[in-house]
DNA sequence: AGCACGATTAACT
DNA sequence: GTTAATCGTGCTC
């Protein structure tokens, strides 16, 4: 795959809208794969093409954070969707997703890997002593590398001036697209801890 | 107020 | 493959 297109005019590369968010979670997350995720820090545009990411739909889904119900947590995540949902996790690290379906149900998409494109030299000065293949392939990892935490929950992914937002990429064919279980939900009860909800696409830079 | 646990990472044997 | 680090969240007392 060569230089991105949109690379050359991306001031015309369009956010993905509101109602790219508004559909049902997991086909949300397959088109999610090979879309270009944006983070503009300090008007400089840090990206990546996003390989990996998770599915967690409704308060049934044991393993979604909404399985408790509406807390100050959660919130976020009953709100309308294309906003963004960043929490922290094992007192080190936060967590990108994105919430999906329309509002009132709690869905997101945890965003897992990225390949970078721009902003390189930002990103390889946050992931010191690491080589490039482990900047940003853990959803901890993304969020040291783009400068993301908690300044960014419920940020508007869809609005015209946003510091973070998604973008047209490359094409994914199912070919390349592969799903298994959820990483890391080792205390979840069955069915919810091995339902194939983890996408990841094979994509070579 | 105290407790158990976590959608992880990096370092270690 | 195993494990420590580290603290916000939600639950119990």
């Amino acid at each position: 795959m060569g230089r991105l297109w949109l690379n050359s005019r991306m001031t015309s590369a369009p956010h993905l809208d509101r109602q790219f968010y508004n559909r049902p979670t997991l086909q949300v997350v397959r088109e999610l794969l090979g879309k270009q995720l944006v983070r503009i820090e300090n008007g400089e545009r840090l990206a990546g093409i996003i390989v990996e990411a998770e599915a967690y739909i409704g308060e049934d889904d044991l393993g979604c954070h909404a399985h408790v119900g509406y807390t100050p947590r959660t919130r976020v995540l009953y709100g309308p969707p294309g906003h963004a949902y960043v929490y922290f996790t094992y007192g080190n690290y936060w967590m990108l997703n994105f919430v999906a379906e329309r509002e009132g149900f709690p869905a997101a998409i945890l965003i897992r890997g990225i390949v970078p494109t721009e902003g390189i030299e930002r990103i390889a000065a946050r992931r010191p002593g690491r080589p490039q293949a482990h900047w940003t392939d853990g959803p901890g990892k993304i969020c040291l590398a783009l400068a993301i935490n908690k300044a960014q929950n419920e940020v508007d992914l869809c609005a015209s001036e946003t510091e973070l937002f998604v973008e047209e990429g490359v094409n994914i064919p199912d070919s390349c697209v592969t799903t298994g279980p959820r990483v890391g939900l080792n205390n979840v009860p069955e069915p919810w801890k091995s339902i194939p909800w983890r996408f990841m696409a094979r994509y070579e830079t």
